[in-house]
DNA sequence: TCTAATGCATAATATTCTTATGTATATTTG
DNA sequence: CAAATATACATAAGAATATTATGCATTAGA
């Protein structure tokens, strides 16, 4: 079964960001999968969230942009800027914090990050 | 320094409800001074996303509303209803869930909810 | 006495998602 | 080989949920 949808608002930039920086260069297609997989299909990225986050990442110059054809198929592959490898950092480590706190405010067992 | 706002969301009900579990009756402000100091200011419920929260509980029937005076000032006090307890704890575990689906995602260390 | 803190609330706006829709190519299956 | 499904991009309308700004009133403290 699937997470509510409202769990993914806020996360969704730094879940991309993080596949980018661990596969080196993706497309669209393949982060939505890749999500699926690894989450064990409990979270389903959808295209209209997914594309508008691309397209963000790329207007705030944290990811590039190549376009390649597969036959007669235009693929859109993801990478990290440098800035973008920066700012993956800092967002990881500021959701892992948040993950930390909320294991306070919600009482779960504390855990080292 | 506060987190991202963005990280709230979707978290904010889920909290508030876990803190009417753990302290049986709150008002408002209490809530966001609570959460303020839990979280080592780095959380800051605002009152623009907390009573409109408050609101929709009440309307869910997933907390009752018990009004005091203490002078001339009426204080809201905030209480689960017997729904708003089994609520609380569904919403508990599927947000632990997710915090540990997020740790893979994001090559967290893993670690036991 | 003035200021800051307490305590409630709502409105306008921004952000960010869902859902629906559109287009086209490639692959699998009956 | 035809039809269905999967791949691959994208945008628009709408919903949900937060921020920011504002308002009002009481109480405590300097």
């Amino acid at each position: 079964m699937m997470y509510s949808s409202e769990l993914l608002k806020g996360t969704l930039k730094t879940i991309v960001l993080k596949q980018l920086e661990q596969n080196n260069r993706m497309y669209g297609y393949e982060i939505t999968q890749r999500v699926k997989e690894l989450s064990g299909n409990r979270i389903q990225v959808t295209e209209g969230a997914l594309y508008p986050t691309l397209h963000a990442l790329e207007a705030e110059g944290l990811v590039i942009i190549e376009n390649e054809y597969i036959g007669k198929r235009l693929r859109k592959y993801y990478c990290l800027s440098p800035t973008g490898q920066q700012k993956t950092k800092e967002k990881l480590n500021e959701l892992a914090e948040f993950m930390a706190t909320l294991r306070i405010l919600l009482d779960l067992k504390t855990q080292p990050i």
